[in-house]
DNA sequence: CGTCGCCAGATGTCTGACAAGTCTACTTGC
DNA sequence: GCAAGTAGACTTGTCAGACATCTGGCGACG
């Protein structure tokens, strides 16, 4: 993703202006034609790089009236609120609170998935475990994160839930980073498949409670994990 | 919210065809000009409209090729994947899942507040069951939801998680109107005081295993409502 | 004193044009 | 004959200027 759209990056120094302080919630933005000046690009530019800030809600337009940040809460773009959140020295804070969002999703997921989940989709969790076991006697780093995420992804379709996944997706590709570096780590390799091994156990009993216990306690490690990844590093 | 401006006129209609598979996901849209012939608008009424779609991840626009649909699974809008999930006799099965959804966060959030929430907020929940009880009393429909409304949104607060409330607030929006609906019947009423009360004692305890056992209680018997409410109706 | 209308400033939309990326198919050189 | 290069058509990206429409405040008029 080398160069990116002139509309991308007004909209991405507007977004940054924002997260600064520039522009508190409630206040008005520049108009359209003052910023159109101070980015040297026409107000047409301007203006599309405003829409796609109404459209994850950051911003409210109102016809002649001007442009209005809308408070935080309102926000409908998670990677948006996660830069937001992430200012200063809250980056550590903003990622144990992504830990606890994917643990509630993943262990409502889970819960869900234990009386829907079909043997095939079983049989093929138990598979995933395999292949992670194998991927950590080779040391394969890369395979081992993949059966990882299938197996993860395979109990959130299985929760046919569609709004689980959908909000599950921008998590997905935020994580995805830190999961690379954790699961590098042998010792927490070991961890991890035992608790995939509980996991699929427990939803092979299709007993829902069981299943989301197994499925927490995995998130408990996950958390600890970054905890200790994030905070005990002197 | 009698006229809209025809950029989101445009952008309504296009998600419509979209939804109605009329351009199946990876397949590509209609050029721009040919959009603009059909709506009888400019070229760049539509190109905001579909900026508008690009910044939910509805479409993905790519210069000198075109612009695609993306599979559902990677759309950020819950409510486009709502109204896209509606369709048919699939509407049922949306509102069940959509308060799924709901349980989980809340749930989640629960559990998180018993161990940060403070004294003041737990004296203000009472409040709020008070409320609830007197509007009870009076038959004041839209003050029991206030304060119906008002105790989930500090419970979502204390969980001191901006990730929970931000995701949260789409559902809000899109639930409170059924909300208002049983909120009306006097013995569900009844049933709601009787839960936010134990959820309020939970949390007064710290005890996060409780508190997440009485918001659960709470969204089973919504649930359980909702699904009297939807498919008892012949 | 209240109401009406005008006006400045904001966003909404249109027209027309050119720039730049991508794919196809044809031309050209070997 | 074949492959590389290229011209063209089609796409989205950006620009410029203009006019329409809405909002809010200020002043003139009754």
């Amino acid at each position: 993703m080398a160069r990116k759209s002139l509309v991308g990056v007004v909209a991405d120094e507007l977004l940054d202006r924002i997260i600064a302080g520039d522009f508190p919630p409630g206040s008005s933005v520049p108009g359209e034609l003052e910023l159109s000046a101070k980015h040297e690009v026409s107000r047409m530019t301007v203006r599309e790089a405003m829409k796609t800030l109404e459209a994850q809600r950051i911003l409210s337009v109102e016809r002649g009236r001007g442009t209005f940040v809308n408070p935080l809460n309102r926000w409908a773009s998670l990677e948006a609120v996660l830069r937001a959140a992430s200012e200063g020295q809250n980056e550590a804070s903003a990622s144990v609170q992504l830990i606890e969002l994917r643990r509630m999703l993943e262990t409502g997921a889970c819960e869900l998935a234990a009386t829907r989940i079909s043997d095939a989709d079983i049989h093929a969790l138990f598979g995933y475990v395999a292949s992670m076991r194998q991927a950590h006697e080779v040391n394969d780093v890369a395979a081992f994160v993949d059966a990882d995420l299938a197996f993860h992804d395979l109990i959130l379709r299985a929760s046919e839930n569609v709004f689980v996944a959908v909000l599950f997706e921008p998590l997905h590709r935020v994580l995805e980073k830190r999961r690379a570096e954790t699961s590098a780590v042998p010792t927490i390799q070991v961890h991890a498949i035992g608790h995939h091994q509980n996991i699929a156990e427990a939803l092979e009993s299709r007993n829902p409670a069981k299943a989301r216990e197994a499925m927490d306690s995995h998130m408990q490690q996950t958390l600890d994990d970054l905890k200790t990844l994030v905070l005990g590093a002197p």
